[in-house]
DNA sequence: GTCTATAGCAGGATAGAC
DNA sequence: GTCTATCCTGCTATAGAC
């Protein structure tokens, strides 16, 4: 009994570690016996439950990214409960909610974001999960939601692109803190996420919001 | 004067080399001796050079991505110098032909914006430089072209999520490549970066372009 | 499952010849 | 300015005791 426990607990550890380090420096910038240390377990434990480091980041992927993602986008779902039908509004603000202020702590949001813009920029063998295993399976959906809303003429590819355009943005004011931060002079408090998500709510569904007629 | 020749050229090399490399793998994945053999010189040449591997970063953003930052923003210019008045349609379309088209080669495009990412998602001290020197001044005059456009109730805070919000769509669709064409099947033909103008220029204007009412 | 000890190698940096 | 030779540190990975 205490032997599964100290299994777990130590794999789990070394998880969380790995994970928050290669978030933060990337995963050539992070040794082993970083991980294990901040883990407080000893240098070959990396190798006894993962095999090798690279193993280990990929289950990174597998073991907290993925979940994370998945109840990430659970309470996308939930926020759109409420509304009777997904008007575009409705999706844009439900989206823009649960990556920017949503179910995760700061220091966990930061840690998807950033080692998802690392897979999206450099892609490794983690990418092809990530892509296949959320985000096409997620923008289906979304375009699903939009569909009855676009213009008739409008195709998959248009819609993709939208979505595409949607989480650019999303993504950006998440990854980009410090610049954005530098950029506005304001630092990521609930107030200003909570602007943030009005401010892509509105640029989704109006753009710059300068009023120019629709084609 | 073969001697200077020699100075400048093997200098310059490994700067070129340098930056493909870090673009590539990223910092701490390149090593001196993969940037030195690649620049067909010594070792030793990069600590001649410039003292040390971290050095040789900064000065490839010094003496490369910072001009060719520059000559983005001559290109956006240029493509606005038709326009009697600059609208928001132009300025959107002109960052997005900048960026996405411009003058740069698809190699240097990649270079440049997978550097960007870089910095964005995980400033080193190079992000001072690049939004001191580079996107604050950019945005101001951005700020300042379509400030006109814009409703008068509008503030400056406004604005530059409006930018930020462009922006974050134009580095998206460059250094997201690998998830782009995975999700929408379609490769960076110049058809389909021609497209992506289009997209970005209309999503800017219109967002989703479903025609709900302004307010 | 967890530890110590160590093999074996690659990394950045430098001294000094040319 | 460019080279060779080398130092020394830190890395991943493994063998083997407990």
């Amino acid at each position: 009994m205490s032997k599964a426990d100290n299994h777990d607990l130590t794999k789990d550890r070394l998880l969380d570690e790995a994970e928050a380090l290669f978030a933060r420096k990337g995963y050539d910038a992070v040794s082993v016996r970083e991980i294990t240390n901040a883990a407080c377990c000893n240098l070959a434990a990396v190798n006894y439950h993962f095999g090798n480091k690279k193993n280990l980041y990929l289950e990174v992927f597998r073991a907290r990214w993925i979940p994370r993602a998945r109840r990430l986008q659970e309470s996308f779902k939930k926020s759109l409960d409420g509304e009777e039908v997904a008007s575009p509004r409705a999706v844009a603000r439900a989206l823009a909610e649960a990556f920017l202020v949503g179910p995760l702590s700061d220091e966990e949001r930061f840690r998807h974001h950033q080692l998802m813009v690392r897979e999206l920029s450099q892609s490794t063998e983690a990418l092809e999960l990530v892509v296949d295993e959320v985000m096409r399976p997620f923008f289906k959906k979304l375009a699903g939601m939009l569909r009855p809303s676009m213009p008739e003429e409008s195709g998959t590819e248009h819609l993709m692109l939208n979505i595409l355009s949607m989480f650019a943005m999303v993504l950006h004011f998440n990854f980009a803190r410090a610049a954005v931060t530098r950029v506005t002079g304001r630092e990521y408090t609930e107030a200003f996420k909570n602007r943030l998500v009005e401010h892509i709510t509105e640029f989704s569904l109006t753009g710059l919001g300068v009023g120019e007629d629709l084609h």
